[in-house]
This record gives C-alpha cells, sequence and structure tokens, in this order.
DNA sequence: CTGAAAGCGCTTACAG
DNA sequence: CTGAAAGCGCTTACAG
C-alpha cells in the first residue's frame, strides 16, 4: 500500500500542488493548511519521492565521489569528512573507487554522463587530458581533491606538501642540530612526492646545508621501498644523522630495516615521516612526522561544491585552496 | 544542449519507444533498427537519464549501504568489497556513515523510507525492535552485517568469531602446551567479544585446562583497554604464560605495556589477538591473530541482496551465513 | 517488429 | 494563498 502525493492531498482536502509546497517549505502556504497537511503526512507515513522530485527539478541532492583505488589509509577519513558534510546539508553521497576493473575515467564518465548527481568530488592522483575533456564537457561540476597534473581551469583542494616537508627539515635542523639529513623520497612521477622533495631541498638550501647527491635516495612510498631506502642509506660509508621518509609507510618499512641492523633509532640514527597515518602513533618510538588534514580535505571539497551547484558556478573558474599541514613531534628526530 | 531519447527518436526516424527498447536490450528491436539508433545514439553522445529509468520503472539500480560510525579499520574493506561487486553487476552505491549528528536508525529510515535506493546492506553493531521495526515495514529488502543482537527473518552474514577463537586458544594450547592461558575480553554487550569469549572457553575446557577467574579480564576493544588489561594480569602473582587478546587494537595496547615493563614478548609471554587489521603485521614480533574476510563480508551481502532484489524474495525468510576465519601465524606465539 | 499513449510521482509557471 | 495543467525523460501494456 503506497502512499503518493495524491493519496495525502485527497485526505488532506487539498490539491498535489499544495501538498508539494508543503514539503519544499513553501511560504506560499497558509499555516493551517501546511499543519493540516503535514498531520495527514504523518498519519499517513508519507515521504515525498526523491526520485520523481529529482525528475522534475532535474536536480538529485546526491554527490558523486570518485576515488582512486589505492588511497588505502586515508580512505575512510575522506570518505567520513565527505559523508558528515553532506549530511549537514542534506545531501546524499554516492560512492565508486576505481579498481582492477574499472578505471578512473570511466567511473568519472558513468558518473558525470548519467543524471545521477548534481556535481562530483574527484581524487584523481594524475589528470590527464581525458579527464580533463570530460570535466569540461560535463555541465556539472566537479571538485578535485589532491588532484596531480594539469587542474586547469578547476576547483582544487590539496595538501601543502611543500611547507610540510620544509618545516619537518627544519625541525631537525634548527631544534636538532643535525647536518647530513637524507631523504629517500617517494615516486618520481607522484606530485605529493615532488612537492615533498622540494620542501626537504629548500629546507637544506635556506639552512646554508649542502647538497649531497648521496643522500637522496628514490622510494615509492611502499613500507619495501622503506626497507631498501633505509638499508641503502645506512650502508654508505658517509651515514646520515637523520632521514625524511616521505612518507610513514615508509618510515614503517625504515624501522623494520633499522630493527635489522641493530641500529637504533634515535639514539643512532633520527627518523621522521609524512601524513600522520593511524598506525604511526603505535611505532616506538613514536614517529615524527606531518599531519595532513584529510577529513577537512573532503568537508571542504563538499562546501564548495555545493556552492558551485548552487550558484551554478561551473569551470572556466580555477580555484586552488591549499590546506596547511601540521607538525606531529614524536621521539624519532630525537626529542624528549 | 541536452540530448534526450526524443531527439534521438527524431534523428533516427523511429518512434520513443524503439529507442527505449534498444537501450534495455530489448530482443523485440530488429538488428538493423537497433544499429541506427545505436550509431545516432553514439554521434549524439546519448545516455539514457537513470531518473526517469528509475521513476517509470521504480527501480533505482542502487543499494545503499549504511556503517556504524565506529568500524574504523574495516571500513576501507567493506566498502571495497561492496564497491566492487556492486560494479561488476552495474549498481550504484549510496553510502552513509553514522556519527554523531545521526544514528543508524535516522540513516536507515531515510534510505528506506525514500525511492532512493532497492535495497541496504546494514552494519548494526547491535539491532534493536526500532531497527527490526523499520525493516519490517519497509517493502524493500534488507542485508545484515555483522548484527549482533535479534536478527530474526533477515538475512544476516556475519564472521565465525566462536571458531576464530577456538582455533587459535587451541593453537596455544597443542602446538606450545600453554597451560595458563589468560584472555582480555571485550565489551560485554559485544556480540563478536560474547562469542570470542566463548571460544576461548571452549577450547580450554576441551583439552581439560581448568577455568580461573583470575585468569579473564574485561577489556573494551580499545588500545587503552588492551593496555590495562595486560598490566592488570602481568601484575598477579599468578602470571599466565599466553594471552589472547579479543581484538588486535587491545594487542596493540598490549604491546605498549611490555615495553614499559620490560616483558619480552613471546619470551616472557606469548600474546596472539583477533581481527588481522592491517596494523598488527608491523608490530615486533609478527602478532598472531585471526584474520576475518571482510571485503568478502560485503561483497557476499551485495550478491545476496540483489538475489533478493531480482527475486522480490523479501523477508520472512531467515537466512544466516557465517563466513571462516583463518589463522595468521606469526612470531608473537612462539612460533618460529 | 513498431508506435501511440498512459503512467511513474513529483514541481512550478500561470491564472485566479 | 490555492489549483489545474504541463512537463521532467523514461518504460511498457496494448494494439497492430
Amino acid at each position: 500500500m503506497k502512499v503518493d502525493i495524491k493519496k495525502v492531498a485527497e485526505k488532506a482536502g487539498v490539491s498535489i500542488a499544495t501538498v508539494s509546497r508543503v514539503f519544499s517549505n513553501s511560504e506560499l502556504v497558509k499555516q493551517t493548511t501546511k499543519d493540516k497537511v503535514l498531520k495527514i503526512s504523518k498519519d499517513l507515513n508519507y515521504i515525498p519521492n526523491p526520485i520523481a522530485r529529482s525528475l522534475s527539478r532535474q536536480l538529485t541532492d546526491t554527490i558523486g565521489v570518485v576515488l582512486p583505488d589505492l588511497v588505502g589509509e586515508f580512505f575512510m577519513d575522506i570518505i567520513h569528512g565527505i559523508d558528515e558534510e553532506a549530511y549537514k546539508q542534506n545531501w546524499f553521497v554516492l560512492v565508486s573507487s576505481s579498481h582492477s576493473k574499472r578505471n578512473i575515467l570511466e567511473t568519472l564518465i558513468e558518473f558525470m554522463g548519467s543524471g545521477r548527481v548534481d556535481g562530483v568530488i574527484l581524487m584523481a592522483p594524475q589528470m590527464d587530458e581525458r579527464i580533463n575533456e570530460i570535466i569540461k564537457r560535463s555541465k556539472r561540476p566537479v571538485v578535485l581533491i589532491n588532484a596531480g597534473g594539469d587542474t586547469n581551469n578547476n576547483a582544487n583542494f590539496k595538501i601543502d606538501n611543500y611547507k610540510g616537508a620544509y618545516s619537518i627539515v627544519e625541525h631537525l635542523i634548527v631544534k636538532h642540530k643535525y647536518k647530513k639529513i637524507a631523504m629517500v623520497e617517494g615516486p618520481k612521477d607522484n606530485y605529493d612526492a615532488i612537492d615533498r622533495s622540494n620542501g626537504y631541498h629548500k629546507a637544506l638550501q635556506k639552512y646554508g646545508l649542502s647538497k649531497n647527491e648521496a643522500m637522496v635516495v628514490e622510494g615509492d612510498f611502499s613500507v619495501e621501498g622503506g626497507y631498501h631506502g633505509f638499508k641503502k642509506l645506512m650502508s654508505q660509508k658517509e651515514k646520515p644523522n637523520a632521514i625524511f621518509m616521505a612518507n610513514d609507510m615508509m618510515a614503517v618499512g625504515a624501522y623494520q630495516a633499522a630493527k635489522e641492523m641493530k641500529i637504533k633509532i634515535p639514539e643512532n640514527i633520527a627518523l621522521v615521516g609524512f601524513d600522520d597515518i593511524y598506525l604511526s602513533q603505535f611505532l616506538y618510538p613514536r614517529l615524527t612526522t606531518v599531519h595532513v588534514p584529510i577529513a577537512e580535505l573532503g568537508s571542504k571539497a563538499v562546501i564548495h561544491l555545493l556552492g558551485m551547484i548552487n550558484n551554478n558556478k561551473k569551470k572556466n573558474k580555477s580555484f586552488i585552496e591549499v590546506l596547511p599541514t601540521s607538525l606531529v613531534v614524536g621521539e624519532s628526530c630525537g626529542c624528549k
């Protein structure tokens, strides 16, 4: 026994137009009429059908979220930030992550092409022309999260990787007076990794520490990458006094390598990371790292996207907001 | 310039009914007509509007996922399992997690009451009458994941907590010959926790180890809970030779406590956990624990839900599937 | 195999 | 403040 707008209108002795107005909170309806309709609706357990509403209004009150497969640690925080903000504003969230059987592109097309969502939050580690093309073509707004590559003419929220890296390396230099600070970098084609490397180099330069090729090794953001990077650095004749791992996962690998090599952190070597992943607080000694506001990234993206949807201000508007990171001081750097 | 079914029909010189049939892959359409329509559609970049489709068919091709706030570690795996399976079958996923501002109940009502989804996957740690009531009232099917409490007349997928606990404790007894095996339990009102305790007790009993009140302390599934539970057990006159922590998070706390107390794992005390959370592989020594197939839980739930939707077999059908766990042998139990 | 038409359940410009 | 009616973009039973 389904109850629709017609049934409510009938029972209330008004037209369906009036019922509709009551539920869209129109100010045109007399209070007494409103009360009557609301009462009947409650009795009948009536809830307006959102699909019909969507078709008529050409709006779905739903945002799409497209995520890469590899977000791992951040997945939950991002979704959480998005979901919470969306809920506050009475919106729904349709998620889709790309994986083996589906790439970002397909997923995006599916969301954008159809009338299923009013806008999309896209986390694409690497923008490319085809993605930009789809966004440009679509009438629906898109907000990028931490996108790398050409983000021209899009709204883009990202983490301040550069400053984060700069300040943690600065901490090693200023607070601890380390002179030989090494770095295990992230993947060469990863934008986060590049910014972090830049921050590292800038800090060295700023404090007059000479550049030393032997102090920089390439990594890949994985535990194994950190493990090998650490071993390599600590097997050289000239050893660093501190190592900046480009992310916490690699720091985890470094802890393992240190244990194997009987090298003590921070007594023999100071170590710092980046990301402040959940796991890092359980490393011993506590990892000094850089906190990144993931949930905030999600909620800010939602707020901006809804703004775009409501004001119909789409593309052509390049917008970028860089969220600040913060230093998380543990003991792995030598503090305390 | 939006392109709808009418425009395609016009260009192709057919009726909109025919176009519609082409896109629902009706066998009624002649192949040549089909080809023509498909070609025009492609040229025009036409994609049928899913909202209109939904309204007409009274089906949304979307499943709702309602999660509690506290899934933490599992969040990603669950969503991933669900999303992947849903995608395979061409369905969309609307997610919503409850949090401070919204409880499971509201979230559920929102999904069920509206025509926004065709079915719901619900992870409610604790079912109650009101939740059951909503499910019963709704015409849409619901599949429960790891639900505790009264799950009567619902489809329910869960983890085999009992056997998992039994077998890891059995491992401690049979493989390692420990006689005094303690346990730090989970919250008393948590169903996973209860099953795990039962498995523990059953194993002791089976192998003729006497019950010892002093060997069981209450915990809460948190790191702190494990920390304190461990300290309590190891401060008694009569100390255990092995401890079963009811989940890995508490095992993490135990590692911290052990470090503080200068107690070596497994030399001085064997330790095992439950869940095989991501973090546990980085504990040193590697934690022996019980793996739970979270992603599989998600995908199985989807498959079952879609079955219910397609066959219109709703409720009145109590169904339960218990997914097996597996032992993950590390070194914390004394192995290797 | 194809089309005309009713219907899905709403919203909203228009008229009063 | 309220209602009649057109429209949102599809699907599908019915007729041919």
